[in-house]
DNA sequence: CCAAATTTGTTTCATTTGTAACCATTGAAA
DNA sequence: TTTCAATGGTTACAAATGAAACAAATTTGG
């Protein structure tokens, strides 16, 4: 029996973590020089300034994070005065986050940027390509359960 | 002008990472209760089990690392006694590294667990849909650049 | 031949991360 | 009620990471 090898070049989970890596690192040095934000700290801005509001665990939902870099995230936003939080009237354990006019600004300063970046991105491909970029990664995330 | 909204769920560097980590957290799962292996060391072993010696500088290009992690992976390997160094005959800052019995043993272990992850994975897919995962990931690697 | 620049790899230090413990509050069960 | 489990969120501690400084060897350019 041949001894058996894997082809790491070729392998799904780590091609799918280089390039995730790659993107994800490229995309970071906007909203880090631009708003000095670490990627926790960008996704629950981009959250609150989606959604307008949240409590922390949805946020942590919506944005795949752990409740720990939720609840620091959300702590030096606050210490930014980027948004504040408003106590639940019905549970005291919850608080509802919310930016603030300053948090906004810098939200909307970010999404063109966002998307310009997303588009450059998938301009570098042909028509069939950016399909089978969709398609494949909306199948995946089916597979992987969840959402 | 209405305020421009980002979609966070269909943005693809987040929908690219959150992809990558759930994979690579759940094929973790294996290399680190079945050899207690950190994702340094696991791609460690596998570069060397795959091409059969390698220096530090040329598995950090073939598996994506920075040359601390590398450096680390394989202090820890060697303490393992998974591997040896031998220094090269021409240049001497440079050491060939390549698997002893054991580290062999390991990686012989491990390759068809990843083999049949992959497999199950793809599985869940359907044929059109393992097609497009496959050329989407191709795409995007050479839209990267490099590789 | 020599000084400066480059390369290989390790180490140090600060930051980020994850796990687990924790506190406070709420809900459910008895 | 009173207790016990579950939930929202923070914190403490240990491990993983990255940037930068470093030592040693090599290469390059006068």
């Amino acid at each position: 029996m041949e001894p058996e090898i894997l082809e790491l070049e070729s392998f799904l989970p780590y091609r799918l973590y280089r390039l995730a890596d790659a993107v994800s690192r490229e995309f970071s040095r906007i909203y880090k020089e631009r708003q000095g934000l670490t990627r926790p700290e960008w996704r629950t801005l981009s959250g609150l300034g989606q959604r307008g509001t949240m409590t922390a665990t949805e946020l942590g939902e919506q944005s795949a994070m752990h409740k720990t870099k939720v609840s620091r995230a959300v702590a030096e936003l606050e210490r930014r005065r980027w948004l504040t939080r408003t106590p639940d009237g019905n549970d005291r354990r919850v608080e509802h986050l919310t930016l603030t006019k300053a948090g906004l600004a810098a939200y909307r300063e970010m999404v063109p940027l966002a998307k310009v970046f997303e588009r450059e991105l998938l301009a570098r491909l042909s028509r069939e390509e950016r399909a089978a970029v969709v398609s494949g990664v909306a199948a995946l995330e089916v597979a992987l359960g969840g959402k």
